[in-house]
RNA sequence: GGGCCUGUAGCUCAGUUGGUUAGAGCGCACGCCUGAUAAGCGUGAGGUCGGCAGUUCAAGUCUGCCCAGGCCCA
């Protein structure tokens, strides 16, 4: 016997075993170096990384991004692309500055002035990577390749200084200014707070509703009814809003004439109240009035005035509504867009400043009642309510009221590009395609500016100074540029990290030492300029990672150039107004004249995980399984592969273990399976790919053919819709085809692998699933690494020491044209329908598949075909076990026929005639359809109007349909009919298959080897055993028997006795 | 309140430019196979395609409204 080619397969695998071991192999050969060493100096594929914020633990969403964005890297490294790969590191932002006001205790802008904003700092960049490992090992673990070693850290000094460069650009180019932001404001702990909190907050509670009196100037006893949930904000009142499309009424009310929204009119006024006129929204615009207070003068705007704003709505109120552009998000908007001026009256603590006498000192909410009692005083309240509605309050002090306040900040004006970011996000491939001009392009076409600065302490600092005496700006692009103004301007920090080494060098480009950097003012020479207060968004971080990671452009400005723009990036959809959005908007501004798109031509959307009935994942529901245990249980693959096959990546995914299992139960082990069959028989036989006779495929069986065609085809389908980012649908093809391979192929040919004689048939058969198997190991390589690099060692790396060392060092097959025969598919799937119609008919008649029958009759509806398929008439004989297949045209009375209509070609011809087309092939004679269309390809349908319309068989099918009664069964396809008749020599043959199958049972009971020789000793009904008297060899030659004992007693070392429809046998069997 | 997405078999999901008779896997029922065997396979039951209108010769697919869930904004 020949040494074995290849290792033993495990029946059962071991998959998180496996994967170590191929994670220790990958480590040893360095394959994932390799694999770009190997396409070093080719055509680069760019790859950008979004990167996570490391300071808390990697959940499923996690492992389905970073599954997804490994899978078009290794698949493009097999295409022969070079793909590098640098990790990266979001590490600023308000998330980590609460995870440490967590860990401290604390929590407001006081309390980390108060702890210290050097020890806070400190204690930020700790925090950033406290779960480092914990992602590292999970990026690992699940095969993820990406160089972590060269990973970029939003922190570090280099990058940075690219952020500042970039602003610094936008700086020069006038895109950077100042203005104010409404935001929603705690005024005790004097910080505003993100919207995340703010949704952590509200609370229903009931708050004052007044309508008050607004004199329009110049119409005596005429005023403006103007409705407010705020009287605190009165004070800092600039205009009146009114709907432009709403109509608007002068209702009289004794001796006043006030103006309301008509609809308004009833609740306000009673139903007999009298309405003068109505006119509207639009021709109020610009109406005059004076306000309820006039302790200071609004700034920056006109004031007092009537606009139209759409938000203004009539289902309560009076349609008129006061606005105060300080303390409303809406009225800010509103008042910019029509020119009106500020007054903010409240100050930052939440108390009425020195210039409003009244109220001065007074917290704002507790002025309420004060401010009413006022208005009421002047004859200005006309009515006062309480309503019951949800505002926020803090979240962690939960009787402090938010309130909205304008806040001064920095904005990026991105609106002077948005048609060139539009343009831009056209040129953008999305998928889904929905996002492009959906969610994304609402987007942008609602583009405003950039709020971009933060009053916060743990981020990217904004790099302006300001010079105090003359108020000269400057944005220094890097510190080499503010040494050049102050060689010792960062004196303070080289200091404090000579007294304390383990400070991070960083750190000299952060708060709070870089507060203290100053230089003096170029232009007025009287003094120090100094940095602004803030630091920025986070987001202009991440959007700044096509350039920053590389330092560019301070340095890296070749890689910059090799890696600008991206080929393919992916994240889920709520980086749809965050990493995609300013990856693109800080690319429009910075690169605006470039080709687009950029920086980003391929962009997968990815939806969420949720657990099994919907529900988003949250550590506080504790509703999902972490990765670990998934990974540990099912292992890497099974876990990739379902986030690759069960859906669309686009859609949110429903999660659990159990659907995990399920796909790798498809997949995976159903493809582990075969590959063990292989080997199994491999050995047995001493296959060897590179010596074992082998002919060209061309040359081999049809089985053989038709699934070599198959794998081609299935490389063709795999490889455009990879090329077109559609891993769902490469997917479900190689599901097809492994089906295809372990149903149907090797189902097929099982005989031909232990038939006894090495014949070149059996030859062709190992050499087919040889090569079928690597493909399809190679198709898979990019989606299931683990498992089919496992493959690859075995049936490739040990049998071929030419081969790459790895299957993800391999090139993507190449499809052989030459190989494909559409044709033979066709032909299988008939094949395949009539078995299974075949097995059908066994089914209902109760006739097993072990008892031989005479004959099966097939009908197809199909002409031409039936002529291809009785190529395959011995398949088709032994699938279902009958002496003799015959195609017929002409099965008798055993069938009917019918018309059907095909409406997809007929509705372009005849269109809104269809119903009479109808009509008439419903009267026609299917009989008569059938032979015109047989003989002549062509019939003539006469139609109600007398008409004749000519049909192919494109336009109508006939389908052929098995009467009752009969042992037959029809689909589309055709008609399979099976004679039923037994005769004494089909029932001994039954018999016969009968015991073989019973001592095949004993052999595998005995756990004999698959090529034991064996003495056998059958005994009982005489029947059977004169049947197996005239097959005795064939017996012999199944169950591998030198020695056949028939009759008398069966003894020997492993013996059963067994029933075959009454009949009573026993056999026997030992070693010989 | 607005925008976008989703709603198809008990469950998880497919469904090409509209083509009339809607598919798969799992689960379930029944059975087959037994030299891949704690595997493999077949057959079957199961759906008024979220609801209501409309367009069309023809609607799961297009339009409008409504309902439920999700995401992002307010």
């Amino acid at each position: 016997m020949t040494a074995m080619p290849f290792d033993k397969v495990p029946q059962r695998i071991d998959f998180p075993a496996g994967e170590k071991a191929t994670l220790a192999l990958w480590k040893e050969r360095r394959v994932f170096e390799r694999s770009l060493e190997k396409n070093a100096g080719k055509e680069t594929f760019v790859f950008y990384e979004g990167p996570p914020t490391a300071n808390g633990t990697p959940h499923n969403g996690h492992v389905l991004t970073r599954v997804i964005k490994d899978l078009f890297p290794r698949y493009k490294t097999m295409r022969g692309y070079h793909v590098p790969r640098k990790a990266g590191w979001d590490t600023h932002g308000l998330p980590v500055e609460v995870e440490v006001e967590k860990e401290l205790g604390i929590h407001g802008k006081e309390a980390i002035v108060a702890y210290g904003v050097e020890a806070f700092t400190k204690k930020c960049i700790e925090s950033v990577f406290r779960y480092t490992d914990a992602w590292e090992s999970l990026t690992d673990r699940i095969g993820f390749w990406i160089d972590l070693d060269k990973a970029y850290v939003t922190y570090h000094q280099s990058y940075v200084e690219s952020v500042w460069w970039a602003l610094s650009t936008l700086f020069e180019k006038g895109l950077l200014y100042q203005g104010h932001k409404v935001v929603w404001w705690w005024p005790q702990g004097g910080t505003a707070l993100s919207a995340g909190e703010v949704g952590l907050g509200y609370k229903e509670v009931d708050d004052p509703s007044v309508t008050v009196r607004f004199p329009v100037v110049g119409e005596p006893g005429a005023a403006l009814l103007v409705w407010t949930t705020t009287p605190w904000t009165l004070p800092s009142n600039t205009a009146v809003a009114v709907s432009p499309t709403l109509e608007y009424a002068r209702v009289a009310h004794g001796g006043e004439k006030l103006i309301v929204a008509a609809s308004r009119v009833a609740a306000l006024f009673g139903e007999d109240a009298v309405v003068e006129a109505t006119f509207a929204g639009a021709d109020l615009v610009g109406t005059r009035y004076t306000a309820p207070f006039s302790y200071a003068a609004p700034e920056g705007g006109r004031a007092y005035e009537i606009i139209a704003a759409d938000f203004v709505g009539a289902e309560t109120g009076s349609g008129l509504v006061h606005v105060a552009p300080a303390y409303g998000e809406e009225d800010f908007k509103a008042a910019k867009e029509n020119g009106i001026g500020m007054l903010q009256l409240v100050d930052a603590d939440g108390r009425f400043d020195a210039r409003a006498t009244d109220f001065a000192g007074r917290f704002c909410k507790e002025a309420d009642r004060d401010i009413i009692r006022n208005l009421r005083s002047r004859d200005l309240l006309f009515k006062e309510e309480s309503v019951r509605h949800n505002y926020p309050f803090c979240w962690r002090a939960d009787d402090d009221p938010l309130i909205q306040f304008a806040r001064p900040a920095w904005f990026i004006r991105t609106t002077a590009v948005t048609d060139r970011a539009i343009a831009n996000n056209r040129a953008i491939h999305w998928l889904p395609g929905h996002i492009q001009e959906g969610r994304f392009g609402d987007w942008l076409r609602n583009n405003v500016d950039w709020a971009l600065s933060r009053e916060r302490f743990w981020g990217t600092p904004l790099n302006i100074w300001i010079c105090p005496a003359c108020d000269h700006r400057v944005a220094p692009a890097s510190t080499q540029e503010i040494e050049r103004r102050n060689p010792s301007a960062f004196a303070a920090f080289d200091a404090a990290r000579a007294a304390d080494p383990s400070l991070s060098p960083h750190l000299r480009v952060h708060k709070p030492w870089i507060d203290d950097v100053v230089f003096p003012c170029e232009k007025c020479g009287a003094g120090d300029m100094h940095r602004v207060p803030e630091v920025i968004d986070c987001w202009f971080d991440s959007g700044c990672m096509p350039f920053a990671q590389w330092g560019y452009p301070h340095q890296g400005q070749d890689r910059f150039s090799e890696a600008w723009p991206a080929d393919f990036i992916s994240e889920a959809v709520d980086q749809t107004r965050g990493w995609f959005y300013s990856l693109l908007m800080i690319s429009t501004l910075l690169f605006g004249e470039k080709e687009l798109p950029h920086p980003f031509k391929n962009v997968i959307v990815l939806g969420h995980i949720t657990d099994k009935t919907g529900k988003k994942e949250s550590k506080s529901k504790g509703n999902y399984t972490p990765p670990d245990k998934i990974l540990d249980s099912d292992g890497a693959d099974a876990m990739r592969w379902y986030f690759y096959a069960a859906n669309p990546p686009w859609n949110n995914t429903r999660y659990s273990p159990e659907a995990v299992r399920q796909g790798q139960q498809e997949f995976l082990v159903k493809l582990w399976n075969v590959y063990g069959f292989f080997t199994i028989y491999a050995n047995i036989d001493g296959f060897e790919p590179a010596s074992s006779p082998r002919r060209p495929v061309a040359e081999r069986a049809l089985l053989d053919r038709w699934i070599r065609s198959e794998l081609e085809l299935a490389t063709r389908a795999v490889t455009a819709a990879m090329d077109g980012y559609l891993l769902y649908d490469a997917a479900q093809r190689l599901v097809t085809l492994v089906d295809a391979i372990s149903n149907w192929y090797v189902r097929r040919s099982r005989a031909r692998f232990w038939s006894g004689e090495l014949a070149q048939d059996k030859w062709d058969a190992y050499h087919t699933l040889y090569e079928v198997l690597v493909g399809v190991t190679t198709l898979a390589a990019p989606f299931v690494p683990f498992i089919t690099e496992q493959i690859f060692q075995n049936l490739v790396g040990n049998n071929d020491a030419s081969a790459p060392e790895s299957v993800h060092l391999c090139d993507w097959p190449a499809v052989d044209e030459a190989l494909i025969d559409e044709a033979l598919s066709v032909e299988m799937q008939a094949v395949r329908d009539i078995v299974s119609l075949g097995l059908s008919i066994r089914a209902t008649n109760k006739l097993k598949v072990r008892q031989p029958l005479h004959e099966a009759e097939i009908v197809l509806g199909h002409a031409e075909l039936a002529a291809r398929v009785e190529a395959h008439a011995d398949l088709i004989a032994d699938e279902l076990n009958v002496k003799k297949v015959s195609f017929t045209q002409d099965p008798g009375d055993l069938v009917t026929f019918a018309v059907k209509p095909n409406y997809r070609a007929l509705g372009p011809v005849f269109g809104s005639r269809m119903p009479v087309v109808r009509k008439a092939l419903d009267e026609s004679d299917p009989e008569a359809v059938r032979l015109a269309l047989a003989e002549r390809g062509v019939y003539a349908l006469t139609l109600a109007d007398g008409d004749t319309a000519e049909l192919t068989t494109e336009h109508v099918q006939v389908a052929v349909q098995a009467k009752e009664g009969f042992a037959a069964a029809g689909a589309g396809v055709g008609v399979v009919i099976l004679d039923t008749g037994l005769d004494d020599a089909l029932i001994a043959e039954g018999h016969v298959r009968e015991v073989i199958s019973r001592v095949q049972a004993l052999r595998k009971q005995a756990e004999l080897d698959y090529t034991a020789r064996i003495a056998l000793a059958v005994s009982g009904d005489a029947a059977v055993i004169a049947a197996c008297e005239a097959h005795k060899a064939e017996i012999a030659r199944e169950t591998l028997a030198d020695e056949v004992t028939l009759g008398g007693e069966a003894t020997g070392d492993h013996s059963a006795e067994f029933d075959l429809d009454g009949a009573q046998v026993a056999a026997a069997i030992r070693l010989s």
